[in-house]
DNA sequence: CTATTAACCTATCGGTTTACTAGGTTTAAA
DNA sequence: TTTAAACCTAGTAAACCGATAGGTTAATAG
């Protein structure tokens, strides 16, 4: 399951990258408009600028801003800052690795393969698709 | 995350599945060889006879067997008795749909369109797959 | 220079879930 | 009648989640 913090950073993320100047957007404004506690906001976006993918600027008129093209920004790279591995299991966890300690060989493990295939699958859609599909798309 | 409650019952499906007569495998045989608390072992096998994958004998010699062929057993079915939703978002999922509080309309919601390509992705991986498929596998 | 605005920081917190563990009861075979 | 196994109920420590509170710092406007 999507965090709410991982939900709540893309939907903020696709509301930056609608903006066409490239003014400072408010946590504020982003909150309002997309029904997000705000405080709980501001500490996504906190993490979201300190990962790389948002400058910000204080004060008045200030806010956060797109460092990148939304077409740059894959979705793969959002998840995993936000949400952690895309993998289902640590043990075929790209980024994030972690032998199971139940498991003697990953290669006799009946799961293992399992969640490669599934993992394979994620990341092929997560990795296709950029901010910039997702914020503007016609449904 | 896969929980560990999952990823053992898959595993004692695996271990149940590969074994080629038909008679009832003890909860503490498949707890050595795969490494799981018996105890925790035993509410998953309960749970996955109570869910229908598997029938039980008590007393002597009893155990746990499966109830179908291993080949008509999906990884989806599998996967939505003991973890829940394939989604990793309760609006794009088929089996467990909830409304988010937050979106007036999933239509125009940038999260929901990228969500659903991902559910399909892992739904098809996964019903791909049968017990049968993953329990006996060339590495 | 001052007031205002908005990012930034730290700490806390109630609720839920997870992964077990304990300790028994029931059923069936030897 | 002993033993072995499933079955049942309860509890629990730790982690995680989604938020809230209450400030500090920095930049702009007047």
């Amino acid at each position: 399951m999507l965090s709410k913090k991982t939900k709540y950073g893309i939907k903020a993320l696709a509301y930056i990258a609608r903006k066409k100047d490239r003014k400072p957007v408010q946590a504020s404004e982003i909150s309002e408009s997309e029904n997000i506690s705000q405080k709980f906001l501001e500490s996504i976006l906190l993490e979201l600028r300190k990962s790389g993918f948002l400058g910000s600027k204080k004060g008045k008129g200030g806010g956060y801003y797109l460092i990148k093209e939304p077409e740059e920004i894959k979705m793969t790279a959002v998840i995993r800052v936000l949400e952690g591995p895309i993998a289902m299991v640590p043990c075929v966890s790209l980024n994030y690795y972690e032998k199971c300690d139940d498991c003697p060989d990953e290669k006799t493990c009946s799961v293992h393969k399992l969640m490669i295939q599934v993992r394979d699958a994620s990341l092929n859609v997560l990795g296709e698709n950029t901010l910039q599909d997702i914020a503007f798309f016609n449904s």
